[in-house]
DNA sequence: CCTGCTATGTTATCAATGCTTACATTTATC
DNA sequence: GATAAATGTAAGCATTGATAACATAGCAGG
Protein backbone atom coordinates (compact mmCIF):
# COMPACT_ATOMS: atom_id res chain seq x y z
CA UNK A 1 0.00 0.00 0.00
CA UNK A 2 1.32 3.54 -0.65
CA UNK A 3 -1.09 5.62 2.21
CA UNK A 4 -0.40 3.12 4.78
CA UNK A 5 0.39 6.13 7.44
CA UNK A 6 -2.67 5.19 9.49
CA UNK A 7 -1.03 1.53 10.41
CA UNK A 8 2.71 2.00 9.83
CA UNK A 9 5.27 3.80 12.23
CA UNK A 10 6.26 7.34 11.17
CA UNK A 11 8.62 9.14 13.99
CA UNK A 12 7.46 7.72 17.35
CA UNK A 13 5.19 4.54 15.54
CA UNK A 14 1.79 4.87 15.52
CA UNK A 15 1.50 7.28 18.17
CA UNK A 16 -1.95 7.95 18.32
CA UNK A 17 -2.96 3.93 19.04
CA UNK A 18 -0.13 4.01 21.97
CA UNK A 19 -1.88 7.24 23.58
CA UNK A 20 -5.47 5.47 23.43
CA UNK A 21 -4.00 2.12 24.80
CA UNK A 22 -1.86 4.37 27.65
CA UNK A 23 -4.88 6.31 28.57
CA UNK A 24 -7.40 3.56 28.94
CA UNK A 25 -4.96 1.74 31.46
CA UNK A 26 -4.65 4.79 33.11
CA UNK A 27 -8.42 5.95 33.43
CA UNK A 28 -9.07 2.69 34.38
CA UNK A 29 -6.29 2.32 37.30
CA UNK A 30 -6.39 6.29 38.26
CA UNK A 31 -9.83 7.21 36.67
CA UNK A 32 -10.99 10.43 35.20
CA UNK A 33 -9.68 13.19 37.26
CA UNK A 34 -6.09 11.47 36.95
CA UNK A 35 -5.54 10.84 33.07
CA UNK A 36 -3.28 13.80 32.50
CA UNK A 37 -1.89 14.17 29.19
CA UNK A 38 1.40 15.14 30.90
CA UNK A 39 1.47 11.50 32.61
CA UNK A 40 -0.14 10.02 29.22
CA UNK A 41 2.73 11.65 27.43
CA UNK A 42 5.13 10.33 29.83
CA UNK A 43 4.01 6.56 30.07
CA UNK A 44 4.20 6.64 26.35
CA UNK A 45 7.56 8.01 26.30
CA UNK A 46 7.38 11.44 23.82
CA UNK A 47 7.04 14.94 25.16
CA UNK A 48 4.24 16.37 26.84
CA UNK A 49 2.73 18.63 23.93
CA UNK A 50 2.91 15.34 21.04
CA UNK A 51 -0.45 14.14 22.07
CA UNK A 52 -1.85 17.81 20.77
CA UNK A 53 -1.03 16.70 17.27
CA UNK A 54 -3.73 13.80 17.51
CA UNK A 55 -6.03 14.99 19.93
CA UNK A 56 -7.16 18.96 19.83
CA UNK A 57 -7.77 19.00 23.78
CA UNK A 58 -8.02 16.74 26.63
CA UNK A 59 -11.93 16.16 26.07
CA UNK A 60 -10.87 15.48 22.43
CA UNK A 61 -9.08 12.66 23.94
CA UNK A 62 -11.83 11.85 26.52
CA UNK A 63 -14.00 11.87 23.70
CA UNK A 64 -12.09 9.75 21.59
CA UNK A 65 -11.45 6.75 24.34
CA UNK A 66 -15.40 7.17 25.01
CA UNK A 67 -15.83 6.16 21.60
CA UNK A 68 -13.57 3.37 21.55
CA UNK A 69 -15.71 2.05 24.75
CA UNK A 70 -19.27 2.85 22.76
CA UNK A 71 -17.59 0.24 20.17
CA UNK A 72 -16.60 -2.27 22.21
CA UNK A 73 -20.15 -2.32 23.82
CA UNK A 74 -21.86 -2.88 20.41
CA UNK A 75 -19.72 -5.30 20.02
CA UNK A 76 -20.36 -7.01 23.11
CA UNK A 77 -23.90 -6.82 22.49
CA UNK A 78 -23.62 -7.79 18.76
CA UNK A 79 -21.81 -10.96 20.01
CA UNK A 80 -24.84 -12.18 22.37
CA UNK A 81 -27.47 -11.49 20.45
CA UNK A 82 -25.94 -13.48 17.66
CA UNK A 83 -25.43 -16.51 20.01
CA UNK A 84 -28.93 -16.92 20.11
CA UNK A 85 -29.78 -16.92 24.00
CA UNK A 86 -33.08 -18.97 25.11
CA UNK A 87 -34.26 -15.11 26.85
CA UNK A 88 -32.40 -12.45 24.63
CA UNK A 89 -33.37 -10.04 26.37
CA UNK A 90 -32.43 -10.81 29.61
CA UNK A 91 -28.99 -12.21 28.08
CA UNK A 92 -28.21 -8.45 26.79
CA UNK A 93 -29.16 -6.81 29.92
CA UNK A 94 -26.92 -9.44 31.82
CA UNK A 95 -24.23 -8.42 29.07
CA UNK A 96 -25.18 -4.58 29.80
CA UNK A 97 -24.11 -5.27 33.31
CA UNK A 98 -21.11 -7.17 33.07
CA UNK A 99 -19.57 -5.00 30.18
CA UNK A 100 -20.05 -2.33 32.97
CA UNK A 101 -18.23 -4.06 35.62
CA UNK A 102 -15.52 -5.14 33.40
CA UNK A 103 -15.04 -1.52 31.74
CA UNK A 104 -15.71 0.50 35.21
CA UNK A 105 -14.13 4.04 34.31
CA UNK A 106 -14.53 3.08 30.78
CA UNK A 107 -18.45 2.95 31.21
CA UNK A 108 -18.55 6.00 33.35
CA UNK A 109 -16.69 7.91 30.67
CA UNK A 110 -19.32 6.94 28.19
CA UNK A 111 -21.99 8.40 30.11
CA UNK A 112 -20.13 11.32 31.38
CA UNK A 113 -22.17 14.79 31.13
CA UNK A 114 -19.72 16.85 30.88
CA UNK A 115 -18.10 15.65 27.07
CA UNK A 116 -21.85 15.05 26.31
CA UNK A 117 -22.40 18.77 27.04
CA UNK A 118 -20.01 19.95 24.10
CA UNK A 119 -22.06 18.31 21.83
CA UNK A 120 -19.13 15.98 19.55
CA UNK A 121 -20.53 14.43 16.87
CA UNK A 122 -18.37 11.46 17.02
CA UNK A 123 -19.51 10.27 20.34
CA UNK A 124 -23.38 11.68 19.09
CA UNK A 125 -22.83 8.79 16.49
CA UNK A 126 -20.73 6.12 18.93
CA UNK A 127 -23.76 6.27 21.72
CA UNK A 128 -26.55 6.26 19.20
CA UNK A 129 -25.02 3.31 17.02
CA UNK A 130 -24.47 1.51 20.15
CA UNK A 131 -28.42 2.46 21.42
CA UNK A 132 -30.16 1.49 18.02
CA UNK A 133 -29.42 -1.99 18.47
CA UNK A 134 -30.50 -2.35 21.56
CA UNK A 135 -33.66 -0.26 21.69
CA UNK A 136 -34.42 -2.48 18.63
CA UNK A 137 -33.94 -5.72 20.35
CA UNK A 138 -35.48 -4.38 23.56
CA UNK A 139 -38.22 -2.67 21.65
CA UNK A 140 -39.18 -5.41 19.59
CA UNK A 141 -38.89 -8.58 21.93
CA UNK A 142 -40.62 -7.17 25.19
CA UNK A 143 -43.70 -6.24 22.77
CA UNK A 144 -44.96 -4.49 25.71
CA UNK A 145 -44.23 -0.05 23.99
CA UNK A 146 -42.31 2.23 25.40
CA UNK A 147 -42.71 2.37 29.09
CA UNK A 148 -41.75 -1.25 29.54
CA UNK A 149 -38.77 -0.69 27.52
CA UNK A 150 -37.74 2.47 29.38
CA UNK A 151 -38.03 0.66 32.70
CA UNK A 152 -35.65 -2.44 31.15
CA UNK A 153 -33.43 -0.41 30.36
CA UNK A 154 -33.69 1.92 33.56
CA UNK A 155 -33.29 -0.91 35.74
CA UNK A 156 -30.49 -2.57 34.00
CA UNK A 157 -28.87 0.72 33.45
CA UNK A 158 -29.35 1.44 37.16
CA UNK A 159 -28.05 -1.57 38.54
CA UNK A 160 -24.73 -1.10 36.43
CA UNK A 161 -24.51 2.45 38.04
CA UNK A 162 -25.51 1.64 41.73
CA UNK A 163 -23.09 -1.82 41.42
CA UNK A 164 -20.06 0.87 39.65
CA UNK A 165 -20.73 3.44 42.67
CA UNK A 166 -20.33 0.58 45.38
CA UNK A 167 -23.76 1.44 46.69
CA UNK A 168 -25.03 -2.30 46.65
CA UNK A 169 -23.03 -3.97 49.10
CA UNK A 170 -22.41 -7.92 48.33
CA UNK A 171 -24.06 -10.13 51.41
CA UNK A 172 -20.82 -12.73 52.73
CA UNK A 173 -20.66 -15.13 49.86
CA UNK A 174 -22.54 -14.02 47.46
CA UNK A 175 -21.28 -14.18 44.09
CA UNK A 176 -21.89 -10.94 41.75
CA UNK A 177 -22.65 -12.69 38.51
CA UNK A 178 -25.16 -14.36 39.99
CA UNK A 179 -27.01 -11.24 41.93
CA UNK A 180 -26.95 -9.48 38.76
CA UNK A 181 -28.31 -12.81 36.90
CA UNK A 182 -30.93 -13.31 39.10
CA UNK A 183 -32.24 -9.11 39.20
CA UNK A 184 -32.08 -9.01 35.33
CA UNK A 185 -34.24 -12.07 35.02
CA UNK A 186 -36.52 -10.87 37.51
CA UNK A 187 -36.43 -14.03 39.79
CA UNK A 188 -35.09 -14.87 43.52
CA UNK A 189 -31.67 -15.81 44.12
CA UNK A 190 -31.71 -18.94 45.13
CA UNK A 191 -34.26 -20.62 42.23
CA UNK B 1 -26.01 30.60 74.10
CA UNK B 2 -22.61 31.50 74.38
CA UNK B 3 -21.26 29.66 71.02
CA UNK B 4 -23.61 30.90 68.55
CA UNK B 5 -20.48 30.97 66.49
CA UNK B 6 -22.37 28.98 63.54
CA UNK B 7 -24.79 30.86 62.89
CA UNK B 8 -23.79 34.56 63.67
CA UNK B 9 -21.71 36.66 61.21
CA UNK B 10 -17.85 37.18 62.11
CA UNK B 11 -15.85 39.30 59.33
CA UNK B 12 -17.80 39.22 56.55
CA UNK B 13 -20.99 36.96 57.55
CA UNK B 14 -21.07 33.29 58.00
CA UNK B 15 -18.72 32.86 55.08
CA UNK B 16 -19.24 29.21 55.43
CA UNK B 17 -22.72 29.29 54.52
CA UNK B 18 -22.59 32.02 52.39
CA UNK B 19 -19.53 29.36 50.30
CA UNK B 20 -21.68 26.63 50.43
CA UNK B 21 -24.74 28.54 48.36
CA UNK B 22 -22.73 30.19 46.13
CA UNK B 23 -20.70 26.59 45.18
CA UNK B 24 -24.20 25.08 45.19
CA UNK B 25 -25.27 27.88 42.23
CA UNK B 26 -21.58 27.47 40.09
CA UNK B 27 -21.94 23.69 40.88
CA UNK B 28 -25.58 23.56 38.96
CA UNK B 29 -24.28 26.27 36.35
CA UNK B 30 -21.30 24.64 35.61
CA UNK B 31 -20.68 21.67 36.71
CA UNK B 32 -18.56 19.69 38.99
CA UNK B 33 -15.39 20.31 36.95
CA UNK B 34 -16.28 23.92 36.95
CA UNK B 35 -16.19 24.87 40.72
CA UNK B 36 -13.08 26.00 41.24
CA UNK B 37 -12.31 27.65 44.60
CA UNK B 38 -10.90 31.01 43.25
CA UNK B 39 -14.10 31.46 41.21
CA UNK B 40 -16.49 30.53 44.61
CA UNK B 41 -13.89 32.98 46.12
CA UNK B 42 -14.57 35.81 43.81
CA UNK B 43 -18.53 35.11 43.84
CA UNK B 44 -18.38 35.75 47.47
CA UNK B 45 -15.87 38.60 47.70
CA UNK B 46 -13.59 37.19 49.44
CA UNK B 47 -9.97 36.13 49.02
CA UNK B 48 -9.03 33.49 47.21
CA UNK B 49 -7.43 31.62 50.14
CA UNK B 50 -10.58 32.51 52.24
CA UNK B 51 -12.36 29.58 51.26
CA UNK B 52 -9.52 27.31 52.97
CA UNK B 53 -10.30 28.35 56.73
CA UNK B 54 -13.71 26.28 56.39
CA UNK B 55 -12.79 23.60 54.15
CA UNK B 56 -9.49 21.67 54.28
CA UNK B 57 -9.58 21.18 50.48
CA UNK B 58 -11.65 21.82 46.77
CA UNK B 59 -12.93 17.63 47.89
CA UNK B 60 -13.40 18.61 51.47
CA UNK B 61 -16.14 21.44 50.07
CA UNK B 62 -17.65 18.66 47.37
CA UNK B 63 -17.89 16.62 50.12
CA UNK B 64 -19.71 19.09 52.75
CA UNK B 65 -22.21 20.05 49.45
CA UNK B 66 -23.00 16.24 48.72
CA UNK B 67 -23.79 15.87 52.29
CA UNK B 68 -26.21 18.70 52.66
CA UNK B 69 -27.61 17.04 49.26
CA UNK B 70 -28.19 13.88 50.63
CA UNK B 71 -29.83 15.80 53.79
CA UNK B 72 -32.41 17.32 51.17
CA UNK B 73 -32.97 14.16 50.20
CA UNK B 74 -33.24 12.44 53.21
CA UNK B 75 -36.12 15.48 53.86
CA UNK B 76 -37.73 14.83 51.01
CA UNK B 77 -38.71 10.73 51.54
CA UNK B 78 -39.47 11.42 54.66
CA UNK B 79 -42.26 14.40 53.37
CA UNK B 80 -43.64 12.17 50.93
CA UNK B 81 -43.51 9.36 53.50
CA UNK B 82 -45.27 11.29 55.93
CA UNK B 83 -48.04 12.42 53.43
CA UNK B 84 -49.27 8.77 54.10
CA UNK B 85 -49.70 8.10 50.12
CA UNK B 86 -51.94 5.23 48.67
CA UNK B 87 -48.80 3.63 47.22
CA UNK B 88 -46.08 4.56 49.20
CA UNK B 89 -43.12 2.60 47.29
CA UNK B 90 -44.05 4.59 43.94
CA UNK B 91 -44.64 7.66 45.51
CA UNK B 92 -41.40 7.80 46.87
CA UNK B 93 -39.73 6.06 43.55
CA UNK B 94 -41.13 9.21 42.43
CA UNK B 95 -39.72 11.23 44.69
CA UNK B 96 -36.50 9.56 44.12
CA UNK B 97 -36.63 10.94 40.38
CA UNK B 98 -37.78 14.07 40.70
CA UNK B 99 -35.37 14.83 43.49
CA UNK B 100 -32.73 14.41 40.85
CA UNK B 101 -34.33 16.28 37.96
CA UNK B 102 -34.42 18.96 40.43
CA UNK B 103 -30.93 19.42 41.72
CA UNK B 104 -28.98 17.68 38.89
CA UNK B 105 -25.45 18.45 39.62
CA UNK B 106 -25.61 17.72 43.04
CA UNK B 107 -27.70 13.90 42.80
CA UNK B 108 -24.30 13.49 40.50
CA UNK B 109 -22.30 15.24 43.00
CA UNK B 110 -23.77 12.73 45.79
CA UNK B 111 -23.21 9.36 44.17
CA UNK B 112 -19.59 10.60 42.52
CA UNK B 113 -17.16 7.71 42.87
CA UNK B 114 -14.11 10.41 43.36
CA UNK B 115 -15.87 11.39 46.81
CA UNK B 116 -16.64 8.02 48.07
CA UNK B 117 -13.06 6.87 47.02
CA UNK B 118 -11.09 8.71 49.94
CA UNK B 119 -13.57 7.77 52.94
CA UNK B 120 -14.97 10.54 54.25
CA UNK B 121 -16.82 9.54 57.57
CA UNK B 122 -19.11 12.64 57.04
CA UNK B 123 -20.56 11.89 53.94
CA UNK B 124 -20.43 8.35 54.48
CA UNK B 125 -23.21 8.65 57.08
CA UNK B 126 -25.01 11.28 55.03
CA UNK B 127 -25.51 8.14 52.28
CA UNK B 128 -26.17 5.57 54.91
CA UNK B 129 -28.99 7.79 56.69
CA UNK B 130 -30.84 9.07 53.36
CA UNK B 131 -30.66 5.28 52.26
CA UNK B 132 -31.64 3.56 55.87
CA UNK B 133 -35.38 4.96 55.38
CA UNK B 134 -35.59 3.99 52.02
CA UNK B 135 -34.26 0.79 52.45
CA UNK B 136 -36.87 -0.14 54.91
CA UNK B 137 -39.86 1.35 53.27
CA UNK B 138 -38.96 -0.78 50.01
CA UNK B 139 -38.02 -3.28 51.52
CA UNK B 140 -41.07 -3.83 53.95
CA UNK B 141 -43.44 -2.37 51.51
CA UNK B 142 -42.66 -4.72 48.81
CA UNK B 143 -42.40 -7.58 51.08
CA UNK B 144 -40.97 -9.55 48.36
CA UNK B 145 -37.23 -9.78 49.42
CA UNK B 146 -33.67 -8.66 48.28
CA UNK B 147 -33.74 -9.36 44.63
CA UNK B 148 -37.24 -7.59 44.45
CA UNK B 149 -35.94 -4.62 46.30
CA UNK B 150 -32.90 -4.17 44.74
CA UNK B 151 -34.39 -4.40 41.57
CA UNK B 152 -37.05 -1.68 42.53
CA UNK B 153 -34.46 0.59 43.42
CA UNK B 154 -32.25 0.01 39.94
CA UNK B 155 -35.30 0.84 38.06
CA UNK B 156 -35.87 4.29 40.02
CA UNK B 157 -32.05 5.13 40.49
CA UNK B 158 -31.60 3.80 36.36
CA UNK B 159 -34.41 6.13 35.30
CA UNK B 160 -33.10 8.86 37.34
CA UNK B 161 -29.37 8.56 35.46
CA UNK B 162 -30.96 8.45 32.20
CA UNK B 163 -32.71 11.32 32.28
CA UNK B 164 -29.64 13.29 33.96
CA UNK B 165 -27.22 12.48 30.72
CA UNK B 166 -30.34 12.77 28.35
CA UNK B 167 -30.48 9.33 27.18
CA UNK B 168 -33.83 9.19 27.56
CA UNK B 169 -35.40 11.41 24.67
CA UNK B 170 -38.81 12.92 25.22
CA UNK B 171 -40.87 12.26 22.59
CA UNK B 172 -43.78 15.66 21.07
CA UNK B 173 -45.29 16.93 24.02
CA UNK B 174 -44.63 13.97 26.55
CA UNK B 175 -44.85 15.26 29.87
CA UNK B 176 -41.50 14.33 31.72
CA UNK B 177 -43.60 13.65 35.02
CA UNK B 178 -46.58 11.51 33.40
CA UNK B 179 -43.38 9.76 31.83
CA UNK B 180 -41.81 8.94 35.32
CA UNK B 181 -44.67 8.32 37.02
CA UNK B 182 -45.72 5.96 34.52
CA UNK B 183 -42.30 4.14 34.74
CA UNK B 184 -42.07 3.99 38.29
CA UNK B 185 -45.92 2.77 38.82
CA UNK B 186 -44.77 0.18 35.51
CA UNK B 187 -48.11 0.70 33.88
CA UNK B 188 -48.70 2.45 30.37
CA UNK B 189 -48.31 6.08 29.65
CA UNK B 190 -52.45 6.54 28.51
CA UNK B 191 -54.38 4.99 31.35
C1' DC C 1 20.58 16.19 -5.30
C1' DC C 2 17.64 20.00 -4.28
C1' DT C 3 13.38 22.29 -3.31
C1' DG C 4 8.91 22.68 -1.54
C1' DC C 5 5.27 20.35 1.28
C1' DT C 6 3.02 17.76 4.78
C1' DA C 7 2.98 15.17 8.93
C1' DT C 8 4.92 14.60 13.24
C1' DG C 9 7.49 15.62 17.52
C1' DT C 10 10.27 18.89 20.73
C1' DT C 11 11.37 22.95 23.41
C1' DA C 12 9.94 26.92 25.65
C1' DT C 13 6.45 29.41 27.57
C1' DC C 14 1.84 31.25 29.31
C1' DA C 15 -2.25 31.39 32.10
C1' DA C 16 -5.09 29.19 35.46
C1' DT C 17 -5.64 26.29 39.39
C1' DG C 18 -5.19 23.90 43.99
C1' DC C 19 -2.75 24.53 47.81
C1' DT C 20 0.53 26.36 51.46
C1' DT C 21 2.94 29.72 54.32
C1' DA C 22 3.53 34.00 56.67
C1' DC C 23 1.19 37.96 58.04
C1' DA C 24 -2.73 41.19 59.29
C1' DT C 25 -7.19 42.16 61.38
C1' DT C 26 -11.31 41.51 63.99
C1' DT C 27 -13.71 39.40 67.92
C1' DA C 28 -14.04 37.07 72.38
C1' DT C 29 -12.44 36.42 77.06
C1' DC C 30 -9.98 37.39 81.12
C1' DG D 1 -6.79 47.00 78.24
C1' DA D 2 -4.12 42.61 77.33
C1' DT D 3 -4.11 38.33 75.33
C1' DA D 4 -5.43 34.56 72.53
C1' DA D 5 -8.41 32.59 69.22
C1' DA D 6 -10.78 33.05 65.01
C1' DT D 7 -10.94 34.84 60.50
C1' DG D 8 -9.27 36.94 56.25
C1' DT D 9 -5.27 38.61 53.12
C1' DA D 10 -1.01 38.68 50.35
C1' DA D 11 2.42 36.30 48.10
C1' DG D 12 4.18 32.38 46.13
C1' DC D 13 4.91 27.26 44.74
C1' DA D 14 3.99 23.20 41.89
C1' DT D 15 1.16 21.27 38.47
C1' DT D 16 -1.61 21.32 34.42
C1' DG D 17 -3.88 22.36 29.92
C1' DA D 18 -2.79 24.80 26.03
C1' DT D 19 -0.14 27.42 22.42
C1' DA D 20 3.72 29.09 19.48
C1' DA D 21 8.07 28.64 17.30
C1' DC D 22 11.20 25.52 15.82
C1' DA D 23 13.11 20.96 14.29
C1' DT D 24 12.93 16.48 11.96
C1' DA D 25 11.24 12.70 8.93
C1' DG D 26 9.14 11.19 4.83
C1' DC D 27 7.37 12.23 0.02
C1' DA D 28 6.96 14.27 -4.76
C1' DG D 29 8.79 16.50 -8.80
C1' DG D 30 12.45 18.82 -11.27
Amino acid sequence: MSTSRANAPYHHGNLRNALLDAALVILEREGEAGLGLRDLARAVGVSPAAPYRHFDSRAALLEALAVTGFQRFTRAMDEVAASGPADLASAMGKTYVLFALQNRALFRLMFSPQLRRDHRPGLRMASDAAFATLRHVIGGDLKEGRVAALAAWARVHGLAVLLLDGQIALQAGEDIEALVTAIVENRPVAP
